[in-house]
DNA sequence: TAAATTTGGTTTATAATATAAACTACTTTA
DNA sequence: TAAAGTAGTTTATATTATAAACCAAATTTA
């Protein structure tokens, strides 16, 4: 309780968290895949994907399995900088 | 990353959060001490402070400091309980 | 002592955010 | 070839948070 610095809005929102909290522990991770681990529908995840991607907490890139559309995500370092300061702040609230 | 359980919305707010948190820590807080302590407007602090009242995760207690009213806060314990288990919860988002 | 300001809030209106529903475009299967 | 499935996006709506306006009483100031 101490400093009482503001949690990055941008990742506060549960399912940007679960988003944020899940592409840090791996290489990349794809749509689908994101939408089953969070159990998101499509349509949230979409517009969240899209929010992390224009602050460029997250990259996205576009291609094809096959000839299925492959949406696949990765944290950048900004990202990482972004989710680490998170957790620092959120600590804060938690053990007072 | 594991479980991927929700966080209970009623706490995961970042003011409901900072009242959570502040509370949790001391035996009670008047309006105006929390006001200062979390920077929140009058406004917002008395509507998040209804919600957290109505879920009974706290106790409003209105009274008379000489003549000016006094809005004292004391966390419950089904607050106590939520609290916990808002912490686990979070807890396995931060380090997954 | 009357007017202005402060205190301690509440209520209401608006902005931001999250979510769901509807839609697109293409592919697979019956 | 019609129906159903996949992988999403867009748009509309519900929820939530925030700010602005307001209120009543007390206090300060001119």
């Amino acid at each position: 309780m101490a400093g009482m610095n503001d949690l990055d809005p941008l990742i506060h929102s549960q399912l940007r968290l679960s988003i944020m909290s899940l592409l840090i522990s791996v290489q990349s991770a794809d749509f689908v895949y994101i939408k089953e681990k969070t159990g998101a529908t499509a349509g949230n995840l979409s517009v969240q994907i899209d929010k992390l991607s224009s602050a460029n907490y997250i990259e996205v890139i576009k291609s094809f399995k096959g000839k299925k559309p492959l949406t696949t995500c990765k944290i950048t370092k900004v990202g990482i900088t972004a989710f680490e300061n998170y957790v620092n702040q959120m600590q804060q609230y938690l053990k007072p």
